[in-house]
DNA sequence: GATGAATGAGCGTTCATTCAT
DNA sequence: GATGAATGAACGCTCATTCAT
């Protein structure tokens, strides 16, 4: 196995794991186990496992927006924007639901809060994006008038709620759904 | 200490140790010494921390309800009802924060997966305010066709997702924007 | 087995392990093995190992001092009162070849040059008495006049030297060589 | 690199490092790493960590001896050999630190029980010029009657004291303080 | 009934050693 | 011959759980 192949490994196996079990049932041998590596060799690509779990993290971040923003296009009407963005962040989870898990079990524990915090203060490319759409959306008064972070929740806060009850079967998102959802979230915000 | 005062205490110590640093990170020593009783009385009120940690979530879940359903009435329009319920989750969270983390991390976590499981097949009171709400609703077509856990998602989902904001202080909601976030909710799925 | 005795049991297994074994090969577990208690409740007595390490240096030295200040008496000539604190460092060591070699090697690792760096700042008891001993020789005139250190070493350096032969089995000290070694160590220094 | 001029730089990156932070914190990885050699290389010079760790003792010993008899004549009064060797084990040190305390942790650990085991088997060449002196000594009868162990013990053990408060920092030896601890320690010994 | 000292399985991590390159 | 990535046994330490008091 090539070096580089071997850290995909590892970050997949700790991923798929943590998503399944849970930070507190995901040992450092289990996911050894599953990458088909020794224990010691995840040190050798992970300071530790702290470290490890917030370079899952980033990684999931960058595939997903990777998926997201293809086909991007900046200067489209802010609805069509907020459609393709939507629809975008819904698909890669429907299609990759380990990753929904991990993603959603980091942000709501404390490794989340202390990410956020220090991401906080220097922004990312990403949040560009959604800055740069939420500002055009207000400048032209097409969604209501409330605190951009609000927005933000309005907006993708049902999407992930939706991904989360295809995921775990509650319901079957097909594409008429994943767009009934997302037309949803933007008649919400809307004037 | 009455039983039933050092049962809650426990509870309580659980609950807010767990919010604040995780799973992972709420020994039983430390709970015990939080909840002002020795470690092995915790194992006379509960079979082990799983069953304490499951126990948690029903009593944060008997709270949440209680406050919700204060002065709700059956018989009035669907959307006084839903703005009602709405408000009521949103203004619980907000006042009890750590019950909120509690939550959250119990839902997202294998935990919350395997309580959903067995929960699904024997139904409790509470949804049943849930499912007669969206019953009528969709009876009376005031809401768009679509299935009733996706109804669900898209009408709390975003409530608990601004819930968070606040909490965690990107937003401050006060009592305007507690209602602006329900009626947004509403209108996002009314027809 | 009582709680002080277990305590006592830790320190003298480690003891034990650490004189024959080494620093580097007395682990953990073999040293609850030898005091007969569960790994786990080293820690309940000892922050971690290395305050065990530093604990069992200083429970020697009180006993060791305890030995060698019995029937001492700080108003008798420098002479007699050197023979006495010499040999009873001698025979003390004698009769406990264990405490000899942990307190060596401790001595000599680095655990030793940091506990010998914060034991200069605050002075103990016992140090006045060396102290005091050496400050009248060099007052009455009774040895060379070299710095107070190097009178140290050049009196009780030799002392150890010899305990270490005799431990390992290279000479045999009865009563009559201890007293000629001490002799010896004061006819070195005195004028 | 030449071969041998790498097998000198593993001994004195180990002698080193083990010097400063003891035998169980001078990883073979770091050893490697301050003499500019592969960690795998060390294994083509030494079978491994216990004979690199006895092969530096040697080393260490050589060099110490051929400092010491320099100059030295054995036809000179015992004295006189005594002075010249004495104060070369003092300078030698004094001059080496590294060496004095790597020296001093190997003698006092199991790894230097061990080698004078075997080296009491099979005498060295060195002992003899020690061996021949003190047997000088006692034949002039101008020695206490001791035990040859212990009249080397008498002899060395001080000044290994006093080299060690000098590396320490507690003196700081001058040629006339050097020439006082041997002279001292002659005195000590001699009828 | 309540306690908290004791336990040991299991954790994250290190490191001497091997071996494919 | 030299390398350093890979390994897994073994380390120090934690903590859910038990049980004598």
């Amino acid at each position: 196995m090539a070096r580089s192949e071997k850290r995909g490994e590892i970050l997949r196996a700790a991923m798929q794991l943590i998503a399944e079990y849970g930070f507190h049932d995901a040992p450092i041998a289990k996911i050894a186990a599953r990458a088909n590596v020794g224990a010691g060799t995840i040190y050798r690509y992970f300071a530790n496992k702290d470290v490890l779990i917030n370079e899952i993290y980033r990684e999931i971040e960058v595939r997903l927006m990777a998926h997201v923003l293809e086909g991007y296009l900046p200067e489209r009407p802010v609805r069509e924007r907020f459609l393709h963005l939507g629809s975008g962040v819904l698909s890669y989870f429907i299609l990759n639901p380990s990753e929904f898990h991990y993603f959603e079990q980091f942000h709501i524990s404390p490794y989340g809060a202390a990410f956020r915090r220090e991401r906080l203060l220097g922004k990312t490319e990403y949040h560009d994006v959604f800055a740069a759409l939420f500002a055009d959306c207000l400048a032209q008064q097409v969604v209501k008038k409330l605190p951009l972070m609000m927005l933000l929740s309005l907006m993708f806060g049902p999407l992930l709620a939706v991904a989360r009850d295809h995921i775990l079967g509650f319901v079957v998102l097909d594409s008429l759904l994943i767009e009934a959802a997302v037309t949803t979230c933007w008649d919400a915000v809307r004037h």
